[in-house]
DNA sequence: AATCTTTATTGTAATATTGCAATATTAAAT
DNA sequence: ATTTAATATTGCAATATTACAATAAAGATT
């Protein structure tokens, strides 16, 4: 036991979850903002943002693009980052059916 | 080491973290939907819905009770759970704010 | 080709999460 | 006062996550 039941949900369930376990973790909503800051693809200096050494920035970005949340362009040696609003989106959609049909049907 | 840096972090990004968090799991997610299906205030039988045992259920409840997405009233020996919307809509227009702010500047 | 720059991977330690059996708690019902 | 019902807590095993030093890989620069 440990491992998460993934089998006994849904597809729709397990993807939300994926992708809100993603952005579960403070330096990875940081490294959304930054890219959001900075408007544009950015060619990795994500490291010199976030108070963490190179290879947690490095594995935080991976976490990130397997969920789909970033996408990543190889440019030269470098990388460019940048937000896939298609899976933020997602989130959003869900969340506001969420609440759209609380605030319809207040209880407590 | 192992243990997230939230001190390296703003308040608003642990919020946001903290709420993603909870959420990043199907058996809370399937929690939330049932909550919304049942369109009201349900008096714990959760559990029947779930294909976990008692205590697991328990424990899930607590995590999103802690996060504030749900609330818990005591009803005699049971307790009514419901979706606290505060929350869901602090996420709902965090994660807005990035759509709009990335589909104003795509670059990818 | 040797070096530099950038990013990824590996290995490892510390910590957190998940899941459940057993047990405890609390209030209602008998 | 016992028993029943609903929920929480404890304790524990299995697994996952977080963080980083060391190293590797791959393209750019000299």
């Amino acid at each position: 036991m440990g491992a998460t039941k993934t089998e006994h949900f849904t597809d729709k369930q397990n993807q939300i979850a994926t992708i809100a376990k993603a952005l579960g973790h403070p330096a990875r909503i940081a490294i959304i903002e930054y890219l959001m800051k900075v408007n544009a693809c950015i060619c990795g200096d994500i490291v010199n943002e976030l108070p963490l050494a190179q290879p947690t920035v490095s594995q935080h970005l991976k976490e990130l693009k397997n969920a789909g949340i970033i996408k990543g362009n190889i440019e030269g040696n470098a990388i460019c980052y940048c937000i896939d609003e298609k899976t933020i989106e997602i989130l959003n959609t869900y969340f506001f059916h969420i609440v759209q049909s609380v605030s319809k049907n207040k209880c407590c």
